[in-house]
DNA sequence: TATAAGTGGATAGCAAGCTATGTTTTATGA
DNA sequence: TCATAAAACATAGCTTGCTATCCACTTATA
């Protein structure tokens, strides 16, 4: 029998990535936001002031990409950023009084998305399911670390 | 207690979708592919004939997504095209011999990365992980086509 | 204290998604 | 039959992600 792709853990991965994150978008969108902003939304919600580098870190993902959605939501007056008084290479950025307002929103759209994807699992379920994304999102971390100096 | 990013669902999807990406993206590169051709080389690789339009659907993804992905993969010479005789807006796509040849590596290293992914969890956790994944799928795709009318 | 190495960001260029919209052909129905 | 609706594909324009590379500034070291 051949590859079911309904049973590959990279198509429904995908798969359902693309179905999150067309719901948050719809959530989002009527309030000048979008799924790329979430990690930065919620990294910043507490008023802290933060560079590039510890918002990269933050959402695990590339420094272009973070720069790029910094880049954007400066653009939508979602955030502020100032010089970092003891590293002239970097920047602090914080959310504006706009973004703080609206972070609220983003905690929403994201607890309801969320709960909207779980429904019709129990507890003991949704726990079994948290627990198995971890584990994989850390199997895939080693596979890739692993896969570098091999190349080498 | 504020948002754990590690325990939400769409947070989660989200960064396994892009580490299993990156993780076929590094496997295919040398030869040529990524993993968005995927798809592709499942539905054509028993010879088969399709329609832009029979590819979108089984992908499940747009059909403008699809186009640029065909365009992508005609211009790296894996698929062919032909018009389709009955109907003369469509046309109707298979794998050329370079890309039949590659269709066994696309499945190589799907394999590969799912094994990686599911290292570490018995029969039974597999089982249920897929089977939340169906789950939640289903989930999504009645929370978006039902958010779609009430708007209106 | 120079120089070398390392770090924070910026930029270029591409892939893979999406929505919205236009064009051509096919199908329907009054 | 002919007008209209529907379908297949193309195109424009945007977001979010990546790698590779460069510049400027900091830090470490000979």
């Amino acid at each position: 029998m051949f590859y079911d792709r309904f049973r590959s853990t990279g198509y429904m991965t995908n798969w359902l990535a693309r179905l999150i994150a067309r719901a948050i978008d719809a959530r989002l969108k009527p309030i000048g936001m979008s799924s790329g902003y979430m990690p930065v939304m919620f990294a910043l919600a507490h008023g802290a002031a933060l560079s590039q580098r510890a918002l990269t870190e933050f959402a695990a993902i590339e420094q272009p990409t973070m720069a790029a959605t910094l880049s954007r939501m400066e653009r939508d007056g979602l955030i502020v950023r100032r010089a970092d008084p003891d590293d002239r290479r970097a920047w602090l950025y914080s959310l504006s009084a706009e973004g703080l307002d609206k972070s609220i929103k983003v905690q929403e759209a994201g607890r309801e998305i969320n709960e909207a994807a779980l429904a019709g699992l129990s507890g003991s379920e949704r726990e079994a399911f948290l627990a198995a994304l971890a584990k994989v999102v850390s199997n895939l971390e080693s596979y890739l670390t692993k896969a570098k100096p091999a190349d080498a």
